[in-house]
DNA sequence: ATATGTATCTCGCTC
DNA sequence: GAGCGAGGTACATAT
């Protein structure tokens, strides 16, 4: 067989691929190139384009039948009819660390957490971080005078979906101002901001 | 040199990545799967995990210094220093076929026109797709004597989010009911939407 | 080019 | 396991 049971493989091969569960999908015959990883996640990239055509969630099941390869997970399934590999061979000691970011959500937050004053304009006798609500928690929240302050922070630009959230979360509060925080806004979130008496913080790293 | 001008390539080596650009992040030392694409995007896969370690979109520059691959796309730059290649050769002829799709959400949205007083409940004089409000288009929505029925339509289970974002649609009109559709719903949207005085339509392929 | 919304989102975290 | 939010979201589409 073309294939043996070793994992994490790679391989190049002029295939078709169904796929059926959550959705339907077709790919027709080209040459593509699949790789099994180490949790047991499929991934087939097409020649273009940094998502892959088609996917599986770690711990899938692959099993080849003939000239198939099956991918099971849950109630997803691929099939992938093999017409002819053009490279195949095993990922030797393929690692798994994870890229350390910077430049994070979390550092904006609490860079106005440190400088509220600055930030906010109105001195607060409390300031929470991640503080829950009923529709979960807040970024930042600041207390004065038994008046909140609920500021929502975006580590990019804020759009209106933002403005919808950050209202979602007002809605917890009585005597009440909110806030989206972000390097830059979109015009139409800022105009739903001025509707709803809202402000925008300009905050950036 | 170790590397030719020619793509689509692969390229599996034990290597360090550094990214700078909207955010930093680095990756350490270890062996990993860099593919150069037919749209000269780039991406660098890890043993496990769907998404990439790091990546570039399309029509990114890259270019050999020495050890170091350097890749470059508007303000973003991939750094990787490359100390032992363990694989490397061109994909000739990687297809750019893309996955044809079914059961989507234009489905539903279809299914609840063609049928709309079997969803909604009540006959409709007007009954419009993509109905263009303040707030963006609007899925669904259907006119009975002066009275504005909107529906938001969901593909997967609806959640808290897909509520809010009803609700922002809401508010674009004044004597209205709201309506999401959906296989499922979250029992928080639910909630959500019986206290705004909305309700949800069961819906699936 | 910018803006807006979807996604089999994926992924991580919390309950 | 379900639910919720973040993402360098990516990607398609409309403007």
């Amino acid at each position: 067989m073309w294939i043996n049971n070793k994992f994490p493989f790679l391989l190049y091969c002029n295939c078709e691929v169904e796929y059926s569960g959550r959705a339907c999908s077709i790919l027709e015959n080209g040459n593509y190139l699949i790789l099994y990883k180490n949790d047991k996640s499929l991934v087939i990239h097409g020649g273009d384009k940094i998502t892959p055509r088609n996917y599986q969630g770690k711990n899938s099941n692959l099993l080849v039948e003939g000239d198939y390869l099956i991918s099971t997970n849950k109630s997803e399934t691929i099939k992938i009819k093999v017409i002819h590999v053009l490279n195949y061979f095993r990922l030797a000691n393929w690692s798994n660390n994870d890229t350390i970011m910077t430049k994070t959500e979390k550092e904006l937050v609490n860079k106005i957490y440190e400088n509220w004053y600055c930030y906010v304009g109105v001195k607060c006798e409390e300031v929470y971080k991640e503080y829950m609500t009923e529709h979960g928690p807040v970024d930042l929240l600041g207390i004065n005078n038994n008046k909140y302050h609920i500021i929502e922070v975006k580590r990019r630009k804020c759009n209106l979906k933002d403005a919808t959230q950050l209202r979602k979360y007002l809605e917890c509060f009585e005597n009440k101002l909110g806030y989206l925080a972000g390097p830059d806004i979109s015009e139409k979130a800022l105009k739903y901001l001025d509707k709803h008496g809202c402000k925008f913080i300009s905050v950036d790293f």
